[in-house]
DNA sequence: CTCTATATGCTCAAAATGAGCATAAAAAAC
DNA sequence: GTTTTTTATGCTCATTTTGAGCATATAGAG
């Protein structure tokens, strides 16, 4: 019987470059210009490495010529038919992935690696500039809940629509990123609904929102922005982005970035510092309009004197603030 | 090459039943009394079963006779040695690990299986008595920093246990369950510590705390615990291991249970109601002494109504409160 | 010198939190 | 049947934490 299982490892690999979160993509072996981007991936080698992170950076090294620094696991993929090579009797493919945070460095090797920005493939997720491309989707969805069987279907669907989208009091939750993306996908709103289907899209402007991914990577992609989104908020992780001294406003484009949502500057100010995340160095920065803002460094300390040390993101609610 | 690789499910199965959180377990097929625990593992069938989430439920229900409810994915276990049986050859053994709850129920089939009080395997989690068994690890700690090599290192270790125990301006933290089994770990204060260095405890009361489990189930343990206490904050999970009609008061108890420290009864009322959780059903527990408490249900609009519902749990700050 | 662009300091109201006091309503003890 | 014990529930009060904004400081550009 044994239909054999091969495991390999995924990574999302992210960065945040001028104000934008950055993934790392590469192409897939079978090359040709209009193959998906694809997370970057590698085996485990039983024999060799002894743990599944060790193993993630050596092949990441090896790929990329990226060393990364923090480190941390996703989530286990492993659903039949994930990959579509697997077949009728093919081995069933399982990827444990991974999420790495590093700051933006030249690709080494890997000629196929790219550092592309991470909202090109998941546009809704960014509400910086107020509900933009989230509410681009919001047709789809409405043509979806109203193409429901029923009118008891079509009401859940319309909820759960409002649910994920914010259109409920409850607002904004970026931790649903996941959520969402699954949503999109039952939806028909994303590419990857109707390559599965192994169907055309419908055509015109804003059927399926987002850039495609290979598989399931797109929403690899979704878990690990929900898993930052959430660890921001009790782990100083921030501070793996940034260089070791910054300002403040660095800092919070930095989390505005991940978490997709504006932030009030004089209230993150007061945050950061007074939970004794960050402390100043006395050195300025040089050279740019304005006031020149005091370069901060992480106060490492915070970890032994708080409890989940990290910059609680408010809920975004209705209105943009600046 | 190809040293193979074998895929298990592992399940952390828990309930809530008089005020002590319970974890399911199985004595290995290698049965003789002073076999370990261990927590029920069952395979994936790469054939038949679609998901492994579908996996995991179909072999509980075959092994235990449980039809389990809510289920989480918990992490994907795969150093190498983490099953001696694997040698020098042998094939790779790779676990992942799920979350269950459930409402405690008679286990049907597998004789082997049976509930155990969580907190017998890691007794230094249960704060809710004051330090109580958490002080009790204390010598072991300061004995395993004593015998640092070096000063500096000797002081890394000081603050690392002060840190994990919460005898820092931080305080306990549940959350950290993981990261405090491994340090006992570590610091041979665990019976895993001894056994993986093929060497005898020391003798002596005290030396090593809790119970030991087979493999690293304990680790497993601990991660499951660190998680749910994470999610209770944000999800409203607790309501899996209630039946659908409670007392306010039963539900303190199991956030209690699973967090490992008591709560202000007053406060936690207001926050369960104020948060809209819950919802009176107008009728009274009977018979039990004291003023009869209003049963109330699970407010499942919530969902739709705020983000993160759950119950924030406070930083267990230095002293007991009732 | 004025304008523009940031940085940073500070205030104020509203909401959430931590700790208790007080009262209500039952069963148990006498 | 009265008192005691036990739990439930209502409410207060000080403190802290948030959300929002106003005001001032300090640079470069024109």
């Amino acid at each position: 019987m044994a239909r054999p299982i091969v495991l390999n490892l995924n990574a999302v690999i992210l960065a945040v470059t001028a104000g934008q979160p950055r993934v790392l993509t590469v192409r897939r072996d079978t090359d040709h210009a209009s193959a998906p981007w694809a997370l970057p991936s590698g085996p485990l080698d039983p024999q060799a490495d002894r743990t599944l992170e060790l193993a993630l950076r050596r092949w990441i090294r090896g790929q990329a010529g990226i060393e990364v620094g923090y480190v941390e696991q996703l989530y286990t993929f492993a659903d039949r038919g994930r990959d579509p090579g697997e077949g009728a009797g093919g081995p069933r493919l399982v990827s444990v992935a991974y999420l790495a945070l590093v700051r933006e460095q030249p690709v080494d090797a890997a000629p196929g690696a790219q550092w592309q920005n991470a909202y090109d493939f998941v546009p809704w997720e960014d509400r910086r500039q107020g509900a933009g491309d989230t509410g681009a989707v919001n047709p789809t969805l409405t043509r979806w809940a109203l193409s429901a069987p029923g009118s008891a279907e079509r009401r859940t669907r319309e909820e759960r629509a409002a649910l994920c989208f914010g259109r409920t009091a409850a607002g904004w939750d970026g931790f649903m990123a996941l959520e969402r993306y699954e949503l999109l996908y039952e939806a028909g709103a994303v590419q990857e609904s109707w390559r599965d289907r192994e169907r055309e899209p419908p055509s015109g402007t804003g059927r399926v929102a987002g850039v495609g991914m290979a598989l399931d990577h797109r929403r690899i992609l979704a878990t690990a922005l929900a898993r930052v989104r959430g660890k921001l908020k009790y782990r100083p992780v921030v501070f793996e982005l940034l260089p070791p001294t910054f300002t403040l406003l660095q800092l919070q484009r930095i989390v505005e970035a991940l978490s997709g949502i504006p932030l009030h500057k004089q209230n993150f100010r007061r945050l950061v510092e007074g939970a004794r995340l960050v402390e100043g160095t006395g050195r300025y920065q040089a050279s740019a309009p304005g006031r020149p803002a005091e370069l901060f460094r992480f106060r490492r300390d915070v970890l032994r004197e708080r409890q989940g040390p990290g910059v609680r993101v408010p809920a975004a609610g209705r209105r943009a603030v600046r």
